[in-house]
DNA sequence: TCAATTTTCTAACTAGTGTTAGGTTTTTTA
DNA sequence: TAAAAAACCTAACACTAGTTAGAAAATTGA
């Protein structure tokens, strides 16, 4: 291996540098911080890395990459016949999963965007593009087996359902509820509503085991 | 009157603070640049705020402030009667126009929350709870009522709720859907989801219209 | 109008920024 | 083990940051 101690390193400045963004943004990220958090001198950081632009460029792509890809193969692992719900609660899982595992890059990722130079912003609003595509996919297909309302409005489901995922990396701490869990129960909520279905009124008897949490 | 000129100009170095802070950041946010802004020099925007914490602390606070008012006033304007369906699509149609209204202050705050001081976090947490709480209300109430799935996580749905909301400042444009349109729409998802409601199928015959924007 | 007050500007200070060139140390290769 | 390559460090560069003191300009009140 004749690269052996240098891909270390460069991980190790990778990951300090997307903890880094996460919590100090763009700006206020300087390579001296990420130095410090990688065991490392800043000068030492263009050994790997020729500028800061490189590295927030590299910290973008594998947040989104990350999530997509972990997205692309859940889903493909579904049988052909798996039905909307399915796919939804599968890909929301994914993305759950993903986000957890890389947690530094996705909230980097997230906090950063809006503050970066436009031509890296540019770069990765294709990807997320790509991402986005993956939802509406899923969404059209259903709605043409006839599984959701015929009036339902899928562009703004789907923007929805990106902005209340995007926003669990805001909330999600690994510990509490599971990825199981928060998938269905979100699931539940985009397919089905809160709403008592069919004007069927349940009394309200048992409900008082909700008011703990409150993350935001 | 006689602080007029300077609240005049207070205000001014404010809008400006709120739009440079939205477009690059709390750190990438230069004195000098809310100056040009604000058509002052930068040494003057310190007759009217002591320092750039006090500023983003100022900006951060208008944010969510009027987002909270608009959604108060909207809710105790509706009669003691209406429905958990009503008070959400309320909700969220107060939420949106005060997005509208001055969206510069929301996005910066939405964008620069996670890169602030702790201590200015701190006090900004406080209003960001109370918001919660309001939704919170809004859901238990109408649980309580009877009007929804006794098994519905309240709390998984004001995360996605808050999540949704909090996100569409990043694809809302004024000029395109109108926020009633938003409003009822998402409510729609929230309320009932997006399946065919108990078994009933219907033919996906007229659905080719959703293929446009792809904002996300 | 003219003195008092409010508001703004100028110019500078210290501290910290990304980046680089060249030297040192460590690791690999033969 | 000696030479070559890789990895890292040091010290500095030009520049920009937030902030301040004091002078200048604009506004106000009598």
């Amino acid at each position: 291996m004749k690269l052996a101690k240098s891909a270390k390193s460069q991980k190790r400045v990778l990951d300090a540098a997307a903890k880094m963004f996460r919590d100090y943004g763009y700006a206020g990220t300087t390579m001296r911080a990420i130095a410090d958090e990688a065991d490392l001198k800043a000068g030492s950081i263009y050994y790997h890395y020729k500028s800061k632009d490189e590295l927030i460029t590299a910290v973008l792509d594998i947040g989104i990459n990350a999530v997509i890809s972990s997205v692309e193969d859940a889903l493909h692992a579904l049988p052909e016949t798996a039905t909307g719900r399915e796919r939804i609660e599968t890909a929301v899982r994914a993305h759950l999963s993903a986000i957890i595992k890389i947690g530094d890059y996705t909230l980097a990722t997230r906090r950063v965007f809006g503050q970066v130079p436009e031509a890296i912003r540019l770069k990765n609003t294709k990807l997320r593009d790509t991402y986005g595509a993956i939802w509406q996919k899923i969404l059209t297909d259903a709605h043409a087996r006839g599984e959701f309302k015929t009036n339902a409005n899928l562009t703004l489901a789907r923007l929805f359902i990106l902005g209340a995922l995007n926003w669990t990396v805001e909330w999600y701490k690994p510990g509490g509820r599971t990825i199981d869990d928060v998938a269905r129960d979100f699931t539940a909520v985009v397919i089905d509503g809160i709403a008592n279905p069919c004007g069927v009124i349940h009394s309200a008897a048992d409900d008082n085991q909700q008011a703990q949490a409150r993350a935001n």
